[in-house]
DNA sequence: GGCCAAATTTTTATATACAAAATTTGTCTT
DNA sequence: AAGACAAATTTTGTATATAAAAATTTGGCC
């Protein structure tokens, strides 16, 4: 009885709504909408070639993971931003990785040890440019590097924090990729995940919290002292103060 | 012309779709459906006047908030509940709350104070039961029980981070009020509050959080003890293991 | 009698059609 | 010409209708 309905599942049966999710999260995280601009209908209807009621769906969601934001009676604008928004964004983010990352240590567990030596495996061998003259985005780097830091607090033992832990990332990817990639290709980060690994798996909760957080705290900085993102094209309202989703 | 729409959004020009899912959430977490349950879409239709695009809408907003899990191509159904998750969703809140608090009295604003003030006081002067003999829940208590814990950590300045803890919140409300709504009579749940006050008025840290922690730690155990919450109906399947919404 | 498969029913998900807002445009008044 | 009112247009939000998938039932077979 169960098993056409299993296969279903695990096929990627996707319904409508969830795969268009993914895709308008995609281009968000990818930085390919301007903030505070509006998400109109019937264009989106159009481009993604389907119909209100998905899309509508997936909008919805969009609002939850922070990316999108609701205007009663008034439709959907693409989650605004703002270098308050960047500070608050980064400073929960250390306090809630620093427990995260502080549980994994002290549990310790085989599983969690393993998952993140892997993880970070795959991440070093993983040029960040395509190109060694200039920086071209090798897109398999990405989303290593996020299944790295998602192993990193993997042992913490909350799904409801890693989820958390993930939102949070979700939006500092966003900035990333809305503020000049160049300023990225330059720093040692690999060392730096180097560093991590080798103090998360000594044992040595301190150091790797510490390398963490200064880890989060440089590319905040490099991203606000972005010369061009928070300076408003002057045709627009007031393009930066969006509040959390929840 | 900005006028007429600032009225309509002051006004309580709600969208079906947003009443429809405050509704539904009040119904969530005050327990009235059962774990696990399936939401059918023309039942709920009916039950609540409307239509399946913003029930749709609703429910996912739902799922967001941790209230509903989504069955890919199958529906939705009441979120499972467990006394795994409910250790879960405690050891969440206490980290998080922790952090929040620690900042928010570090930061000791005026606003802070006056709002965790006022709130205590409210609460303070809305008996818990209506009747002095059996219990007999006061409806105001709720909100004014819930408004406290959001003023104690409203100065930790990261709307993220209060946004994750009214999450967190919320789950342990339902489960409240899931369990035998007996049992919470009887705690002096109030003398708790004065004691966390004094302590996060007088900047003392370690032990307002000791104290809130203890809180929530003792009203967790009380849940987990309830005989009648975790064990199943026979006739579910398996009743109780739900993740959170990431 | 139990088990598998096809057909039916029920339910979910999507598209379209409609209603109700908001925005824009144009006109009139002072 | 600036401001305000009102009609016209566009856009959002909701309801209904249709298509697709899952659950259920039925019938045949060993």
């Amino acid at each position: 009885m169960a098993r056409t309905a299993a296969l279903a599942h695990l096929n990627g049966v996707a319904t409508r709504a969830t795969s268009l999710h993914e895709q308008l999260r995609a281009d968000l995280l990818a930085g390919a909408l301007e903030p505070g601009s509006k998400l109109a209908m019937e264009a989106l209807a159009e481009r993604y070639a389907t119909s209100a009621t998905p899309l509508r769906e997936a909008l919805n969601r969009l609002v939850a993971d922070g990316l999108v934001e609701r205007r009663e009676q008034r439709g959907f604008v693409v989650a605004g931003i703002s270098a308050d928004d960047l500070a608050e964004i980064t400073r929960t983010r250390c306090w809630l990785e620093e427990i995260a990352l502080r549980e994994s240590i002290a549990g310790n567990s085989t599983a969690w040890q393993e998952t993140l030596v892997l993880a970070h495996h795959w991440l070093a061998s993983t040029p960040r440019s395509l190109s060694a003259e200039h920086f071209e985005d090798n897109p398999d780097w990405e989303p290593r590097h996020r299944a790295f830091h998602r192993a990193l607090i993997g042992g913490c033992g909350s799904r409801w924090l890693m989820g958390f832990c993930d939102q949070l990332a979700d939006q500092h990817h966003r900035y990333r990729r809305l503020s000049a990639p160049r300023a990225f290709a330059k720093r040692g980060v690999s060392t730096e995940h180097q560093q991590l690994v080798d103090a998360a798996l000594a044992g040595d909760a301190d150091t790797a919290i510490a390398l963490l957080k200064a880890h989060f705290q440089r590319t905040a900085q490099v991203i606000r002292d972005d010369p061009a993102l928070f300076t408003p094209t002057p045709a627009q309202g007031q393009p930066g103060n969006a509040g959390p989703g929840a």
